[in-house]
Parts: C-alpha cells; sequence; structure tokens
DNA sequence: GGCACCGGGCTCTGCCATAGGT
DNA sequence: ACCTATGGCAGAGCCCGGTGCC
C-alpha cells in the first residue's frame, strides 16, 4: 500500500510539475501525506479556478469528519486548495488525546492549517506541551478553546526557546502552567518577540528609578499573563497614560505597575482613556473632587478595567440604594462586585433595616460566604 | 470575632494585515 | 501569484480567602 501510495505520488509529482505549484512547499511534512485524486475543474474557461482548484477529495474528506468547509474556507483558503495534507492523521492523533470527533471537527474548521502539520511536529509539539501539563486532556480542552495559540506556529524550537526563556526569568512553574493555560499564543510568539517585552518592561524600570529591573518584569508578567500577548506599543502607552494623568512620580508609578496597576496594563488604550474619562466625569459631577478621583484610580487601578456603560449603572445603582459618592470614594471595593450582586445586596440589607450611614459600606464588598455569614449574624438582632 | 488589606484565581479569542518565501 | 508565519488588534470584571491587627 505505502508503496503504491509512494508511487502514485511520484506520478502525480511528475503530473504537477509543470503548474507553478507551492503546494508542495511541505517541509514540514515527514509522515506519508495522503495522495488524492483531485479533479481539475471542469470549467477550463476561468484561468482561477484551473490553476488553482480546491481539492476535492480533501472537501470530501473533511465533510466527512464533520468540518464546517465553509468556516474552513473562509479562515485559509489556501489550506483547501493543497494536495497534500494531514486531517487523518491529525484527527487520529487528537482522537488518542482524548479529543472527541466534533472537537476535532471544531479544530479543523476554525483552524485548517492544523491539518498542514506532520504527526512528528504533532508529537513532538505535544511532548513540550506536556511537560507543562499533568494530563492529555487539559491540553485538548485548551486546544478546543483556542485551536490557532497550538497550531499557528511551526516552529517547535521556538516554543522550546520560550520555555526555557521564560523559565529563565525566575517565573514560577505555576506561572508558566498558568501562561500555557490562559494565555497559550505566548509561547507561539517569536522569542524574540518575547524578549522585546521584556526588554521594554526592563527599560522602563531603569527609567523609573528602579534597582531591580529583571524582578520587575518578572513581577509584572506574572501578576498579568496577557502581557506578552500585547504588543509593546500599547503597553507603553499605558504606562506613559497612567504617567500623565494620575501625575505619579517615578516611585510612585514603578510601585503602581508593579502592584496593583499591573492588571490593566494590556487594556487597549483607547479604552482606558475613555473609562477613566468616564469615571472622572461621574465622580466630578457627584461633586467629588479631582484629586479625590486620581487617589481612587492610584488605590485601585482595577476600576479602569470596568467599561463606562458597566460603571455608570453601577454607581446609579449604588446611588439609587442610598449610597453615596464619598462612601465609595471611601471603600471602592464595593466596585469589584457586579451589579447584579450589588442589587440583590442591596435588596437584601433594605429589608433587614440595614443602615449604611452608620455601619458603613464595606459589606457590598465581601465575597458571597462572608456576606451570607454576616447576613446571618445581623438578622437575629434584628428580629429581637 | 470582626475588620482591612492584599493578592490570587478564573480568564482570552478570532480576526486581519503583511513580510517574506517559493 | 499564492501561501505561511507572525504581529497586532478589539473586546471588557468578578470573586475568593489568607493573614494580621484590634
Amino acid at each position: 500500500m505505502a508503496s503504491v501510495c509512494k508511487a502514485l505520488i511520484g506520478l502525480h509529482r511528475c503530473f504537477i510539475l509543470q503548474q507553478p505549484f507551492k503546494c508542495l512547499t511541505v517541509k514540514s511534512i515527514t509522515t506519508r501525506p495522503l495522495w488524492r485524486s483531485y479533479s481539475v475543474a471542469s470549467d477550463d474557461d476561468d484561468p482561477k479556478t484551473t490553476l488553482n482548484p480546491e481539492n476535492e477529495s480533501l472537501l470530501e474528506n473533511l465533510n466527512l469528519m464533520g468540518v464546517d468547509v465553509k468556516m474552513a474556507r473562509k479562515r485559509q483558503p489556501g489550506v483547501l486548495r493543497r494536495l497534500f495534507t494531514n486531517e487523518e492523521a491529525v484527527a487520529l492523533f487528537l482522537k488518542r488525546k482524548g479529543a472527541s470527533s466534533q472537537t476535532v471537527a471544531s479544530i479543523i474548521s476554525r483552524y485548517p492549517r492544523a491539518i498542514t502539520r506532520s504527526l512528528e511536529h504533532l508529537e513532538q509539539r505535544w511532548q513540550l506541551w506536556r511537560n507543562i501539563f499533568q494530563n492529555d486532556l487539559a491540553i485538548v480542552a485548551i486546544l478546543d478553546r483556542s485551536p490557532e495559540s497550538f497550531f499557528r506556529s511551526s516552529d517547535n524550537r521556538n516554543l522550546e526557546k520560550n520555555i526555557d526563556f521564560l523559565s529563565s526569568l525566575g517565573l514560577s512553574n505555576k506561572d508558566l502552567h498558568r501562561m500555557f493555560a490562559t494565555a497559550p499564543r505566548t509561547f507561539s510568539n517569536s522569542l524574540e518577540l518575547n524578549r522585546q517585552m521584556v526588554d521594554f518592561l526592563e527599560d522602563v524600570c531603569y527609567e523609573l528609578g528602579g534597582t531591580d529591573p529583571e524582578r520587575f518584569a518578572k513581577t509584572i508578567i506574572s501578576r498579568n499573563l496577557y502581557i506578552l500577548i500585547r504588543s509593546t506599543k500599547r503597553v507603553k502607552a499605558n504606562v506613559d497614560f497612567l504617567k500623565v494623568s494620575l501625575k505619579l512620580s517615578d516611585a510612585e508609578l514603578l510601585e503602581l505597575l508593579q502592584g496593583s496597576g499591573a492588571k490593566i496594563l494590556d487594556l487597549s488604550n483607547e479604552y482606558i482613556k475613555k473609562n477613566m474619562a468616564s469615571l472622572q466625569g461621574r465622580l466630578l459631577m457627584l461633586g467629588c473632587g479631582e484629586e479625590d478621583v486620581r487617589k481612587l484610580i492610584t488605590a485601585s487601578p482595577m476600576v479602569l478595567y470596568i467599561g463606562a456603560t458597566t460603571l455608570r449603572t453601577k454607581l446609579d445603582c449604588l446611588l439609587k440604594g442610598g449610597i453615596t459618592a464619598k462612601q465609595i470614594l471611601e471603600k471602592p471595593k464595593v466596585l469589584d462586585t457586579s451589579t447584579q450582586s450589588v442589587n440583590a445586596r442591596l435588596e437584601e440589607l433594605q429589608q433587614i433595616g440595614y443602615d449604611f450611614e452608620s455601619n458603613g459600606i464595606g459589606i457590598l464588598g465581601l465575597s458571597q460566604k462572608r456576606f451570607a455569614a454576616k447576613k446571618e449574624k445581623l438578622l437575629p438582632s434584628k428580629n429581637k
């Protein structure tokens, strides 16, 4: 069978050699690729379809596998024109790792280039991931969520170098694991790109008069695992924006960035600006001073994470419940609670006659468990 | 026991543009 | 001419509990 296949491939090559074919750039495919009888489109008048028709037996195969061919075509049309692909081997490989047929189909639909990877490449890449994860299913789950992260790069050596590099920064295994799980794209970045971000962070530290740039970079990355999938341009814009708009000294900015500010560094720059403006506008309108707002944001940069609309509804909801802007400034943690929870809690507390003026609003920012316990304690005394 | 402070956990893809290779 | 690999972007919060102080 294999020899027949080989012979056919040889024949096929002779046939297609006259064509300008880049379709044979199968440098990474080392397992036996599938040979197919692809029919040249009958409509010879159209040079496009004649020169680059889709591989019909591939389409058939994909259809049989339950792949959404329409989606695949939209995403990576070139893959459907390839003469040699590995869909069967890839599917088998993934299934052996515990992926269901639906998962496999969904992965290929969303990232068709997956079927151009060789078995050898896959085994290697999988092994590198397995050094981080305990079992195959954890990896399958990530592939199912984000096939592109796993399949986009064909460079396993680069993946290896990235792991080495990130480990060398002093990131713990736990951090690496979380990064693989939550920002897998990081590992498909070129080593150079990741290095650029780390260099950039270290430069920021230097410029702000910090003394331990390596620790600074490590801290920010570990606090914000998404940072490495952002552009330095974006992060720089955010650093600059925070510095100017919060009127921070170098030392203050340094503190902020490696503290709670790290989490908002990866936000889109326009978004962070919009949120800042909206927050300032609202609070000033409610009679807060500019300095109050500045202090609030410096102390709880996470408030900038909240979109303008969410913030507006949340503030409205608090105010309607009788909470004052001043109380919110004093206990910004309440903004950490979802509008839904805030609403529910306000209602529950109103029913038992809770007085925010004398008891404060801290109760609104507790975890569900602590809130329930606290409420439980309030009840009997109220009923007496 | 109660509170404040703080940090951590979860989570984040799917698309487009383009340089560069054949 | 066409394809691959890679960079970059928009999108948009909430919850939990340890610890230490009173």
